[in-house]
RNA sequence: GGGUCGGUAGCUCAGUCGGUAGAGCAUCGGACUGAAAAUCCGAGUGUCGGCAGUUCAAUUCUGCCCUGACCCA
């Protein structure tokens, strides 16, 4: 079945571009077992996995983001793992640059990819695109931090509805992420956002995919997620936190505000005990494994399968390589 | 044994000068175009500790009981 795939990335390469690179997607929630199942069908056809997590990019960060061991990362070839420091800008947009130039890489040495993550907007920005405007610009995004701290949301909001209604009506005025990058794209492309977004309408599609899912039972993934916390405290997630914030970092980045850094820091400052920290962990995985579930279900074009359908997965890769 | 303050949603608590109740968190559902493990939106929650009394009407007033914390002995 790999041969086909290999057969595939030539041509595509061969008919410049005409045919699509063929990629395999793994894409579930948290703790479903993406990491096993991607080496699971990697490693015996040779295949690469490119990361599409969010945070598996930090350095450092590697307990808590339970990546792949080296063990793991010296049998297959990772990428877009440990690609950044903590305090370094990552965002979708880079990420999608980044793996589009791997993965055609991968795909002129003829080799397999399988996309694995569960960060759904790097996925899609990945897969199709994501509006094109200039990167950002942290003066600009701070000054508007600044103004959301200082005076409120709904000034922030005024602030937009003033200068760009058509982004205002669409964005909730409490929404202040989104409120402070319908500014910033405004100030920096003269633009709208909205503009862009229907402009864009995620048209941009280089890929023939086949997205893989994989389904867990409430019960059985609160189970899993309960006993992951537990084993990467026994793995010392507390001790690379201290470690981390003992190189420097400030404990505000965003990768350490970040499910699980979070809260052993809040640990760490005595907010609350060990046990308290276990639980908060466990509650807030589960509330975004959730938030993942969500995404991905609105996604129809994903394949479901149990942890243990393997032969079942395998057809299904093998009937998507021999009709693409 | 006496006194004081409590017992209201899964949790922490607000409230009803008598007309059967609410906030935050948790829970459930949803959105998501350069922060996405982020951010935001929506929904429900209940014998208002128990039993009696007064009243057209009691979670609210009164009595007794149960129960928790503290104080006095």
């Amino acid at each position: 079945m790999c041969n086909f795939l290999f057969m595939k990335s030539k041509e595509c390469l061969n008919e410049n571009k005409v045919r699509k690179i063929p990629l395999v997607v793994i894409c579930s929630p948290t703790a479903t077992g993406k990491t096993r199942l991607a080496l699971d069908l990697a490693l015996p056809c040779g295949g690469e996995i490119v990361n599409a997590d969010s945070l598996q990019v930090y350095r450092y960060l590697d307990i808590g983001t339970a990546k792949p061991t080296s063990e793991e990362r010296q049998a297959v070839t990772h990428h877009l793992i440990d690609v950044v420091d903590p305090d370094e800008d990552f965002n979708a947009a880079v990420f999608a640059e980044q793996a589009r130039t791997i993965i055609e890489k991968i795909a002129h040495r003829q080799k397999p990819v399988f996309v694995v993550g569960g960060t759904g907007l790097y996925i899609r920005a990945l897969l199709q695109g994501i509006i094109a405007t200039p990167p950002v610009d942290e003066n600009i995004r701070n000054h508007y931090r600044g103004i959301r701290d200082r005076l409120g949301k709904e000034h922030l909001f005024g602030l937009l509805r003033e200068r760009d209604p058509e982004a205002a009506a669409r964005i909730n005025p409490h929404d202040a992420v989104r409120v402070i990058r319908a500014l910033e794209v405004l100030e920096q492309s003269g633009q709208s956002i909205v503009t862009l977004q229907k402009r864009h309408a995620f048209a941009d599609c280089p890929y023939d995919a086949c997205k893989i899912g994989l389904q867990i039972e409430r019960s059985e993934l609160k189970e899993r997620i309960a006993l992951r916390t537990a084993q990467m405290m026994e793995a010392g997630l507390v001790e690379e936190v201290r470690g981390i914030l003992s190189r420097g970092y400030d404990e505000r980045l965003k990768p350490l505000q970040s499910l699980g850094y979070k809260q052993v820091i809040e640990f760490i400052r005595g907010k609350y005990d060990r046990d308290a920290m276990v639980e908060r962990i466990n509650r807030d995985t589960w509330q975004y494994s959730k938030r993942q579930l969500t995404w991905f279900s609105a996604d129809k074009s994903i394949k479901w399968f149990a942890p243990d359908q393997s032969d079942a997965i395998r057809k299904t890769i093998e009937m998507f390589r021999r009709e693409s």
